[in-house]
DNA sequence: AAGAGGTTCAACCGCACAGAC
DNA sequence: CGTCTGTGCGGTTGAACCTCT
């Protein structure tokens, strides 16, 4: 038994708004507020279902909406609280003044996924998104896209998420988790996960580290840092990925700091060496350096496709290296973030909190410790 | 200039949650 | 406690628009 649709589907129309329907959507909401949206559209005389008034009035017809294109620095916040909330998109865009949680939505699929690709092809990782779009340089394959070749290409079951605790990203939704594979990377080493999983070739370097081809075998190998709500998750293929970089005794040193870790790219980073670094121990090291590394080829390889007009990759580096500073807090976010993972990745002195979701407060304390 | 192919984004759909009853 | 209703969310769709040949 499936529950009784949302209102009459008879009788009501469907697809653009028009001008005239924004204008008795606008004045009626500002004469009697938001709200009863299912009754709105009979009491406002409008053949809408309420749904799609509510949706119509957040989305576009609210007052405070900023329109225009999304900033670097709005850019840079998404990415940012992607990598810890997850397609969260309603709390993410709650952080935006003047953004919905459609349009960062829909910014994320059109714009920064892309980037993604472009980066996971540049390291000649499996493709994981489909008819990704050609470069510049490439010829367009011939035949229109259809719309039903935008369909899903995998008849997977549909796994419905609960609230607040995302499903398992699967191997397409997960390519956006991917971009900030390199906070999760620092997150996880500042965890403390490598003694509780054994070996990192356990858990890093997974059945797929030699071949590459057997990332295509087992999708879901991802690792999830917060339970199972996808965020956080780890993509073997890109740890692979990052990790190919940087090997044993691939460490860098920086004898500068911060400073010259944020010339990104340039060669005041040595790789090869078996100095540590004035960071911290090498516990915290290791993966800024696979980070680190990940970015360096990225630059060399492909540069054209990642000029990236937006998103402040060196910011990105920046912010890891705080996480690492920050390590010597033991009761930081970055610990308090990880109390919510499964039993075999995280320490058992956590174990009361494994899989349990966030709680609003608890999100909000993520959100202001991403946005100091 | 025309048309095919690609991209963007507004809108829709279905599900889950919370609260009322 | 179970059911119903209202609401919000995330995934998906498709028309409009853009780009390229």
């Amino acid at each position: 038994m499936g529950r009784a649709p949302c209102c009459e589907k008879v009788g009501i129309k469907r697809g653009r708004w028009t001008a005239e329907e924004d204008q008795i959507l606008s004045s009626y909401i500002q004469s009697n507020g938001e709200g009863s949206w299912r009754s709105l559209p009979k009491n406002a005389g409008l053949k809408r279902c309420g749904k799609s008034c509510r949706l119509r009035w957040v989305n576009y017809l609210r007052s405070d909406l900023r329109r225009g294109n999304i900033t670097p620095e709005e850019e840079e916040l998404v990415v940012k609280m992607h990598s810890t909330l997850g397609n969260r998109w309603s709390l993410i865009a709650s952080h935006l003044p003047g953004r919905t949680d459609n349009e960062i939505k829909n910014y994320w699929n059109s714009h920064l996924s892309r980037k993604l690709y472009y980066i996971r092809k540049s390291h000649d990782v499996p493709a994981v998104i489909m008819n990704p779009p050609p470069t510049s340089q490439e010829k367009r394959r011939p035949g229109r896209t259809s719309r039903s070749a935008m369909k899903p290409k995998i008849d997977k079951p549909k796994i419905r998420k609960t609230k607040k605790t995302s499903a398992p990203p699967d191997p397409d939704a997960n390519v956006a988790v991917k971009a900030v594979v390199r906070e999760e990377a620092l997150m996880m080493e500042l965890s403390g996960a490598e003694g509780e999983l054994g070996p990192r070739d356990d858990y890093y370097y997974g059945a797929c580290h030699e071949g590459g081809d057997c990332c295509n075998t087992n999708n879901n190998n991802l690792m999830s840092i917060n339970g199972d709500d996808g965020v956080l998750s780890f993509d073997d293929d890109i740890i692979d990925l990052l990790l190919d970089e940087s090997g044993p005794g691939n460490v860098f040193t920086s004898s500068a700091g911060d400073e010259e870790l944020s010339h990104l790219g340039d060669s005041t980073i040595t790789k090869g060496s078996s100095e540590t670094s004035n960071l911290g121990n090498l516990g915290c090291l290791q993966p800024c350096l696979s980070v680190e590394s990940f970015f360096n080829y990225e630059h060399q390889v492909n540069d054209e496709a990642l000029t990236d007009e937006f998103i402040d990759w060196e910011y990105v580096w920046q912010e890891g290296n705080k996480l690492c500073d920050e390590r010597e807090g033991s009761d930081s976010m970055v610990s308090w973030l990880l109390n919510g993972d499964d039993e075999t990745t995280i320490g058992k002195s956590n174990s009361e909190n494994f899989g349990k979701p966030l709680d609003h407060e608890e999100e909000n304390a993520l959100v202001a410790w991403l946005l100091s």
